[in-house]
DNA sequence: TCTAGGGATACTC
DNA sequence: GAGTATCCCTAGA
């Protein structure tokens, strides 16, 4: 409080958003004993880590967002977009929202997860790709000892666009795989599982598979839907043979096949989206409301209980 | 012990 | 004085 601020230096900036890259975020402790960022972060701690890439999150939120607005305002402004993906019980209907009718601005969306930064920029990745990332990730980061989750999102969230809370989600699809012994789990590392990398399936982020060289009977389509970059990149390579023999044609078929499917998926999931966005809204209004009217009373003289 | 979130306050314009 | 950046405190896992 009477300390003197020490202004972050962009070497520090640029050493914490590589750390960021590096470890994920939210692993500032271990991003402050990486060797690679020690020497930079040095003067640093966790904690201000944290409030730094907060408070990078937030001007970055609003690039462009047309100025004006305090820093709290902006931290609003920031959960009101993280509501839209990540609505609370608690404001999902009116009744509980007059509980919270007069508790001070934003602590009612009080549970986002965690960073706020690139709220809405991430279509959500459809949940049955999960498995398939995770996969995907393990067996591209090659770690003998297995990655653990942060890198795992990490690497997940540079080649896939991912919802925001994706960690949770991955978190427990984690879990679940470790259960049904699809994963080990080595203190806070997950690997594939011995007795499934023999049946694992093929990485999705490895180069796009050109038809020559993928095994056609050991593909695996159904299980592990590829990008659609990847898709389209197989095909055209596939167009470009004049001599395409009737397995690549079957498989440029199957490809495609996946891919509708893929996009009919996601389309649906935008649809639901939407609509639980929409009954958001609603609930916000009347909460707006509730507001308006217990304002009124209040300036009016009239007392206002307030039941909770 | 570490992290997230909220609040306080120094700094800048 | 308003807005912004940084620091500090506290609760929860």
């Amino acid at each position: 409080m009477g300390n003197q601020k020490l202004k972050w230096t962009s070497e520090e900036e640029d050493a914490l958003k590589a750390g960021i890259a590096k470890h994920g975020t939210g692993k500032w402790k271990n991003i402050l004993k990486d060797p690679d960022f020690a020497h930079s972060l040095i003067h640093r701690s966790n904690i201000d880590l944290k409030d730094k890439w907060r408070n990078m999150s937030i001007s970055t939120s609003l690039q462009g967002g047309g100025g004006g607005g305090g820093s709290k305002e902006k931290v609003k402004i920031c959960r009101s977009k993280t509501l839209a993906l990540y609505p609370l019980p608690n404001i999902q209907n009116s009744a509980s929202a007059s509980a919270v009718a007069l508790v001070p601005d934003e602590d009612m969306a009080d549970d986002p997860p965690k960073s706020m930064q690139e709220t809405t920029k991430n279509a959500p990745a459809a949940p049955g790709h999960h498995q398939s990332m995770v996969f995907e990730a393990l067996a591209a980061l090659k770690n003998p000892n297995g990655s653990d989750i942060g890198t795992i999102v990490n690497y997940i969230e540079q080649r896939h666009e991912i919802p925001q809370n994706f960690r949770r989600l991955l978190s427990s699809k984690l879990r679940r795989l470790v259960m049904k012994g699809k994963l080990e789990k080595v203190q806070n590392c997950y690997k594939i599982a011995s007795t499934e990398t023999a049946t694992a399936p093929a990485p999705v982020a490895a180069p796009a598979p050109v038809p020559a060289q993928v095994p056609i009977q050991a593909t695996p389509i159904k299980m592990v839907p590829p990008r659609q970059k990847d898709v389209r990149a197989a095909r055209l390579v596939q167009n470009m043979s004049a001599e395409e023999t009737m397995e690549e044609a079957a498989l440029s078929a199957a490809y495609m096949i996946v891919e509708s499917e893929n996009k009919s998926f996601v389309a649906a999931e935008a649809v639901r989206e939407a609509e639980r966005v929409a009954k958001l809204n609603e609930d916000s209004e009347s909460l707006l409301q509730l507001v308006k009217e217990i304002y009124e009373k209040c300036s009016r003289g009239e007392k206002v209980r307030l039941a909770v």
